[in-house]
DNA sequence: AACAGCGTAACATCATGATGTGATTGTTAA
DNA sequence: TTAACAATCACATCATGATGTTACGCTGTT
């Protein structure tokens, strides 16, 4: 790692929260927080003249243009910052628009010092930091899928006829999910009969397929 | 919050991992491990029979079927059990295929047994635990966004080769895509080899995964 | 001109998959 | 207590898939 101190801006327009932050940076070792900002168009006034930032905290609600539309101008013109999102709101949308615009972590504002300290290191060594809520969203987002899938159909297929379609998506022979479940691979290929005629098929490349369209 | 213990299962092969997190979770006051299982089928027969624990701590690689696969088993069972994935892998599509698969968490598996204590108490409370280089994974992925797909694992299939392996995922035999592409039935092995040999696979069934997954 | 890669094709051989028939055990619901 | 169904296993047979080897014409590159 460098020893150069990082540099980290704030944009905050809250002023008192803002020193807060500010004083408390200036008091590590390896970080230094020369400018606070109010406006994304104050930071990007400083930033052009070259006074290139390392870090970004950034507010999301803030008077002039919105952190989340700051973010994404300063992720186009200058791609390698690292953006942290510092915020009060819980608001999906938000939190999905600024993760889509590039932030590096997401950071709910009752986050003590310290812990923005740390959010600060982990960003330096390339994670994200995320707070435990935040992550849930994104999880839950994650698993109400992109395009989420409206039911399961369910296709009637028992637990001991599901672990053989695992094992056919798996791509394993029947001899392999014979020893695999522990069974004799005749009972495998009755099982697979049964899924057959449940599933309206005759080949294992045709469960696979429905397997993996979610349509089991 | 109620003042019953909490029940933790934990799938994991490796039986002195395994033991270390069981006997410390045991120590904890809110908390209890009653099964450590080496496979998920060992977990599933349990909760068949009623054993429902709150929260699974589930290892991606184990023998027989993996934690993603039994994730997704389990949570199509029993929607309302938090499981957090524990491993080793770095790897993007194992990590989301977890989330998507619904995991709760995810978590490296150099995690201290103190920060998987934390871990299951954040998924408590409603959060979602996540190693920051985990998240970071997570963020790039929204990152690129939700609507384009930048990563098309090239595999530098040949138009023909790809012909053949749409031929595949719509579930046709070989004479079948034989008589589709009008060529001979001995060059649709051919290219099959081919494509086997570019794919590193050997099997119909592994080539129509992989393309069902978007990994071709 | 020589080389490499693609698309085409044939032949052979063994492994695997698909399907029919039939049977035993246990659990569950009518 | 039947009847239905899940899960287990066996034997048989034919179709399909996997893999090795070899070969020819075409195209683009060195």
């Amino acid at each position: 790692m460098s020893d150069k101190k990082k540099q980290i801006a704030i944009v905050e327009d809250n002023v008192k929260i803002r020193d807060l932050i500010k004083q408390y940076l200036n008091m590590q070792e390896d970080m230094e927080c020369r400018n606070g900002f109010s406006s994304v168009e104050n930071l990007l006034q400083v930033m052009k003249e070259g006074d290139m930032p390392d870090i970004i905290l950034m507010d999301i609600d803030l008077e002039g243009m919105s952190g989340i539309d700051g973010m994404k101008l300063i992720k186009g013109k200058y791609s390698d910052v690292e953006i942290i999102m510092l915020t009060v709101y819980h608001d999906s949308h938000k939190i999905f628009n600024s993760l889509r615009a590039g932030a590096s972590g997401y950071l709910l504002k009752h986050t003590s010092l310290p812990e923005i300290k740390d959010a600060i290191d982990v960003v330096l060594q390339g994670g994200a930091p995320m707070s435990p809520q935040i992550a849930r969203k994104v999880i839950t987002h994650f698993s109400g899928g992109p395009s989420d899938e409206p039911e399961k159909a369910d296709s009637g297929l028992t637990m001991r006829e599901q672990e053989i379609v695992v094992g056919l998506v798996d791509g394993l022979s029947y001899k392999m999910i014979a020893d695999r479940m522990d069974i004799s691979i005749d009972t495998v290929r009755a099982h697979i009969r049964n899924i057959y005629k449940k599933l309206h098929v005759n080949s294992k490349a045709e469960v696979i397929a429905k397997s993996l369209r979610g349509e089991i």
